[in-house]
DNA sequence: ATACCGATTAACT
DNA sequence: GTTAATCGGTATA
């Protein structure tokens, strides 16, 4: 049940703290309420060096300057007018290197979860449903990771090796070869029971 | 000011 | 397998 510490996101790793933060929990206190869920998938982005990244080439915005900052803050924006993606701010400050989570798979405030989804199954299988079901918007943007709002904890959750998928990475076919790298974690959330 | 486009999803055939 | 929905970010003028 502990907060992971801002060590945890400030490696100069970003493809480790992606693979690591497979089986961590994802937790939201939004409205005071509490949402949760084990994350089951995510991938890397490595800034300036990869044409996938939003910091490709060292490319400064009002979006995407949360990337440049301190390791454990969230960089939230909108995809395609509709969906708010969340991703984990890595590395030393000035180096844009961050880590979307892709997917989790539920645990505590199943009832807020399916209300805020407006659905009657709960799916968050993908970054723009898990937002949703978390209560994770762009207005959040920027939030620090050690705070209460929007946090990690580890839970002592093991995803053995054998059982994380690693391969290309979901929706970036215009980063050339950068699309081909094995960026992307993910694992069966059938193995937690 | 205007035009193009995306780290997606759900609902189709 | 296909495609409409939808709007802020970014580039261009």
């Amino acid at each position: 049940m502990k907060k992971l510490p801002r060590s945890f996101y400030a490696s100069t790793d970003v493809v480790d703290v992606s693979r690591r933060l497979l089986g961590k929990v994802l937790v939201t206190r939004i409205g005071g309420v509490l949402t949760s869920g084990v994350i089951t998938e995510t991938e890397a982005y490595m800034g300036a060096v990869d044409k996938a990244s939003h910091a490709y080439g060292g490319k400064v915005t009002a979006r995407n300057e949360i990337m440049y900052g301190e390791a454990g803050h969230a960089y939230i924006y909108l995809c395609y007018g509709i969906h708010h993606l969340f991703n984990v701010v890595t590395n030393l400050k000035g180096t844009a290197h961050a880590v979307l989570v892709r997917a989790i798979h539920p645990l505590e405030g199943r009832e807020t979860m399916l209300r805020r989804r407006k659905a009657r199954t709960l799916t968050t299988g993908g970054p723009g449903t898990l937002t949703q079901a978390l209560g994770i918007r762009t207005r959040y943007n920027g939030t620090d990771l050690l705070g209460d709002l929007i946090y990690i904890e580890d839970r002592g959750i093991i995803v053995p090796d054998q059982e994380v998928i690693i391969g290309p990475r979901i929706g970036v076919d215009y980063a050339g070869e950068d699309a081909l790298l094995p960026y992307r974690f993910h694992f069966n959330p059938k193995i937690l029971g």
